[in-house]
DNA sequence: CATGAATGAGGCTTCATTCAT
DNA sequence: GATGAATGAAGCCTCATTCAT
């Protein structure tokens, strides 16, 4: 900040940023090695442990990151002045393009929800809680409004959750019938099964 | 001759699978050292490519037969002269006891959905393929009957299979009550939101 | 020896050697594994130490063997009763064949000599010796005879015996002319040589 | 920028090389492991891997370089203005020493033509099909000026080729006198023989 | 004698991290 | 701040050798 010739810190960490998240969200994290980080963000290996502390740092750092902006859409959208049944479908679907963007990603946070690094387990889990908060505020809204049933809404919304990580527009073999299936999942159509069942 | 009296491969094999499982469950792939997966089954490190040609292929028999057993299970359900509204949450309710010591195995498998050895991905996605198809079956059939609305089978399926990745009994941090809460989603809960929706 | 039900030691201490023959001829040494010789053998990979005391001992017996055989050769030849002139081709000849089955093996002594295990290193240079020293009476005779330049015939017999390595029939691409061509080098060819020289 | 002042990436390439060149022309190629070529240099393994893909391709620099020596030589003597009968025991002599410092690694090649690395291999074998066409050139010459005999070129070339691995001032046990005898063979002594023949 | 399962040392290679420039 | 050469720990895998059967 206030750094002399229109120089900024911030640029450069976003730029180590957005190369990691690409390349994180090809392969698995240690199948990313810093060194090609380095490369496409365009910078030496060495400096991106000036703005990290280390490799695990980094990793964290992106998760934070993305976790902050799915939590921003969430609170966004939960003051908005819309019934609770229409707030869930459009969060559905708003997060839907952006989580698809980073699916990987976010996969291997629940897998690695459990690792060592416990000081950064601990604040990834912290918010966690937090996005799950927004979610179960706006449930517990719709349920005051008798707009949904008086289910308990924190398993309500960890439930409606999970949804983030549904595979859409999965192509599946089949192999009985010899042939490639593509089994289109919409945000749509997960939020008609959520809220109407499939019961007849 | 000479592997005469009390001498099993499969035994001995099932100890590496057993450890190794314990370990995959507990870390990513790459965090899970050949040497620490044959220090837990008590043999040494060379025991284990006597058993498998390449860590890659002791990963995939896991999910093999891990996949393998869940497609039992789905299967066996399948051929009981129930409704299929009665086998959906059985199924739910058998495997969600198993999934819950493998889940980050399972996660794993769809995080790596998409990597290298070429072969192994396939014959993976083909066992994924054949899961769902019978909970494709049990769906068509309530559809036939009438118990269930009528949805693209495939995707209902699709859907109901990415249940099994809910993590059950989850403890979350919510950080503006400064407490753990304690969010128990059951099978039946999950089943019953499935079958009803949510809607009032 | 005097084994009772006909069962000779000695008949699958060769099939050991010819089998470790036939794979040293091909690959090198660290690339031809106990395990690939033995299954060629069939035999058991324990069965090999039973007859040899260890890999390299193994390896050595075969050096000892040709290089025996190789010395037989020429004894056999130089006891005849002709002269040193035509000896010499026919040696050359006669073993040229049997180099050729072997090439690979000789020249991995040669690279050899010189490596730890010194006391069959020794070995091998007195078997070296004394094939060199068969090859030095039929030169010396030769000389006594007239029918060889004074030469020191040692220095003379150490050049001959390189011939052995000459790699008969090559091909060899030649890049400027854009294509292989096949060099014939016969016994016939380097004897002719070696008498007579290149001089017009 | 950073490799500013006194650094130099073929220096230390160049120390690298000439650890592996003095240890391969002990050992072989699978017997000198990548650590000890290290400890040689004076720098870490991991080093040596800055500045060569594998240690095969370390392997291949090596010999491509000492090829790329000899047919310099030969190619400087093929251009001088004296007859080829000159030019022939001049190379000989010239290379000689050359040669003798690593005459095992050389030795390693022929054993080694027809090994796995393709692109290499290939690339090995033009090189010696280059030398082998300056040899041609020189001997061509030297017939055309009837220095001479009239025999096939290509021959002559490789046999004289052959001569490079002959192992010069040698020392050999001659058992039956049961002492040590030195075997001194000069490249003029080779000239001589390879000119005048053996025959009286 | 024969077997082959088991061992573990040791080889190649990758890559996070450091540090002199 | 920025760089990238250097490091060396650690991973996967092979294979000579042993030993219980």
């Amino acid at each position: 900040m206030a750094k002399s010739k229109g120089w900024n810190p911030e640029i450069k960490r976003q730029k180590i940023l957005d190369a990691a998240i690409e390349i994180l969200n090809q392969k698995e994290y240690y199948a990313s090695p810093i060194g090609e980080i380095a490369r496409k963000a365009g910078v030496a290996k060495g400096t991106i442990y000036l703005y990290f502390k280390s490799k695990e740092e980094l990793y964290f750092s992106i998760l934070f990151m993305l976790m902050d902006k799915v939590w921003e859409m969430a609170d966004e959208i939960q003051k908005k002045n819309i019934p609770a049944s229409q707030k869930l479908p459009l969060f559905l679907k708003k997060h839907s393009d952006f989580i698809g963007r980073y699916r990987n990603i976010f996969l291997s946070v629940r897998q690695n929800l459990g690792s060592h690094e416990k000081k950064c387990q601990q604040e990834l889990h912290i918010k966690f809680g937090e996005l799950l908060n927004v979610i179960i505020k706006i449930i517990d809204e719709g349920i005051r409004k008798k707009e949904f049933k008086n289910y308990p809404s924190s398993s309500l919304a960890m439930l409606y959750l999970s949804f983030m990580f549904v595979n859409m527009h999965q192509k599946v073999d089949m192999h009985d019938k010899n042939k490639m299936m593509k089994i289109d999942i919409t945000p749509k159509f997960i939020w008609d099964v959520f809220l109407g069942g499939i019961a007849k």
